[in-house]
DNA sequence: TCTGTTATTGACAACGTTGTCAGTAGTGCT
DNA sequence: AGCACTACTGACAACGTTGTCAATAACAGA
């Protein structure tokens, strides 16, 4: 429990503080403070003294004493709800280039989806007394526990999906928007008998994607066909044998919405096996979806921008902004690349040339 | 500056401190101590009576503090060279689920490439007390800086590729092998003249590469054409640029090796504009290369193993391990998929199907 | 009853930093 | 010279926690 031997080894190469650096300097640990800090008020001159023992004794002021006596430390929390995705990846990238600019570093945690570990993730960093927190909220989570940090001034930003049971801001794509687009799109290619692929509607985005695909389907006039909606967790045996499924209706789907980056993989994937495709918008973008064949049309969202609008606001909120709580929606972008113009097709799909392996 | 007005606002809402809990709960502060702590001897019924007030308060301890105290704070520094790449997303992953094992979070921040930029954010961890360091080395950088944390004790791991002046853990995939594993492939399927795409030798990992491409070849009895070699930082247009002037060549080559997923990737954008292809096997595997056309072959590096290894390691060191400084070289594993099956063709390629979009 | 032992507890100092405040020296003004 | 003022400096306390150590109670054995 405690392998903490090397102590007394460790004596001799003890980290300097600065009292080292200040009796190194000849001056009180205070001014050594001021000078670490690019306070005013130091002789030109002491201050050069400070640095030259600074640099002699290679002092890095230790963070954790600053965040005790300043309550707070120069970093901010980041709960992602799966950190493999490289949505994620790129979301990550963007609040930590922000936070630099700040001269801050992100401590950041995955909670794998589940509420629970969401929650302990938050309130470890918390306690670690982050100056913000940025969260993608796990399916079926609650925020109210973070309430009592908001009321303390913590500012807390929810991205990708919005809070419940609380009030903060919030970064979104706009998906039911989106969706809308992809739906709409179809439809004017001719589409009637248009399936939707997502994933638990329990996860907010998924909800929204589904919304706004009755809505574009309601708005033309068409009847909703629950036999061509398939809203579940994504898995590739789930989406090949939901694709299986909706192709031996008796009216197969002409064509197909997927409203997530992994079910537009996981069924162009499944589609392969198939010697004719349905026409396929799917929602995010993905590397290489212009080399598809057909090369994948899709709404895209911006997770970059998502990340940074995220960031901004954190930090203007930490520079004083107190206004109310923003919800902020991105809009998407409809790529059209081939996959989603594709006519509709009797059988369900079209045939298409078979590439020779 | 100092926006910091709050401060009277947040006093009414102050975090409780041990000594609150300890004066809810009648008992010293030390014995709420033990209780947080699990420590033994402490009476049941006092265990009890902190651990309510504990919750009644919403006590959470303090980790600066703790910090402080124990000269050490509950986290891992990670320092990545691109925060966007897959790879990096898939390796961090890994590295935090190992540290949540051990109750300790992962405070990352990236490079992007620049050396010097890895060396303060590797400082700027140290200044943080993380218990432990893992790094992928940014292209260029020297990593003598982290000698004196090392001889304090500090366990540093280094991943993907080795430190520069520096002995220490680390924990790379077998560049050379898999180098040598994907040439001979080619060559077995009867290629002779065959380039290599790759990145800067400046990375280890890249030179590492090249080196196994020329050992292939050279155990064959064949010559090293320089003309085939391109060895630089990797864009999509460089790439192209790349492939347009080996297809120019009185002799082009019939396959090409491509050192790293994004020149990888690159090329295969590239290729898209022709209508015969060369042989292709491409270092590390990709999301959607079995449905390229034609299907990649690739030789498969795992992040996620990377990771968990050098994570496993870190934490050995933080156990108290000693020994001397290991260096753990994980093997690639080939994946035939067809594009590295291609026999040779004398102009340089293959006539493929060309999709219908 | 007295002594030794164990179980339980809390006072206190220290970790390295920074805000507060009081002190010193120098300067300009009357 | 006396005064106010500025520029600079450092002693000290405090941030919230935990290791040390001494104190107390309880209890068994003699």
């Amino acid at each position: 429990m405690n392998p903490k031997k090397p102590a007394t080894s460790r004596a001799s190469t003890r980290r300097a503080t600065m009292r080292d650096v200040a009796s190194e300097a000849g001056v009180g640990v205070k001014t050594v403070s001021r000078v670490v800090n690019g306070e005013p008020d130091v002789a030109e001159s002491t201050r050069h003294r400070v640095r030259a023992a600074i640099a002699r004794l290679d002092y890095r002021p230790d963070d954790s004493a600053r965040g005790l006596r300043n309550g707070q430390i120069a970093s901010i929390g980041l709960v992602l709800d799966d950190a493999t995705d490289p949505f994620s990846a790129q979301l990550v990238a963007a609040i930590q280039a922000e936070a630099q600019l700040h001269g801050m570093l992100a401590l950041s945690g995955s909670c794998n989806e589940d509420p629970d570990s969401e929650r302990e993730l938050s309130l470890a960093l918390c306690a670690r007394r982050v100056r913000g927190l940025v969260v993608v909220p796990a399916p079926g989570a609650r925020h109210d526990y973070l309430s009592p940090y908001l009321a303390e001034g913590l500012p807390v930003v929810f991205v990708d999906r919005p809070p419940v049971a609380l009030a903060a801001d919030t970064v979104l794509t706009d998906s039911r928007g989106g969706a809308i687009t992809a739906v709409r799109h179809l439809l004017a290619h001719g589409h009637r008998r248009i399936a939707f692929l997502g994933d638990d509607v329990r996860i907010h985005t998924a909800a929204e994607r589904l919304s706004g695909y009755r809505a574009a389907l309601h708005e033309a006039g068409l009847p909703i066909d629950t036999d061509l909606i398939a809203a579940r967790p994504v898995r590739d045996e789930t989406v090949s044998a939901t694709l299986a499924a909706f192709m031996a209706l008796p009216e197969p789907p002409t064509a197909l919405f997927t409203a997530n980056n992994r079910t537009t993989v996981a069924a162009l994937r499944a589609l392969a096996g198939f010697d004719t495709v349905p026409a396929l918008v799917g929602f995010d973008d993905f590397q290489l979806a212009e080399l598809m064949s057909p090369p994948v049309t899709v709404v895209a969202q911006d997770p970059g921008s998502l990340g940074e609008t995220a960031a901004r606001l954190l930090f203007q909120r930490l520079f004083g902004d107190r206004s109310p709580a923003q919800r902020v929606e991105l809009a998407t972008r409809l790529i059209p690349r081939g996959s989603g113009e594709i006519p509709p097709h009797p059988t369900g799909g079209r045939t298409i040339a078979v590439p020779p392996f």
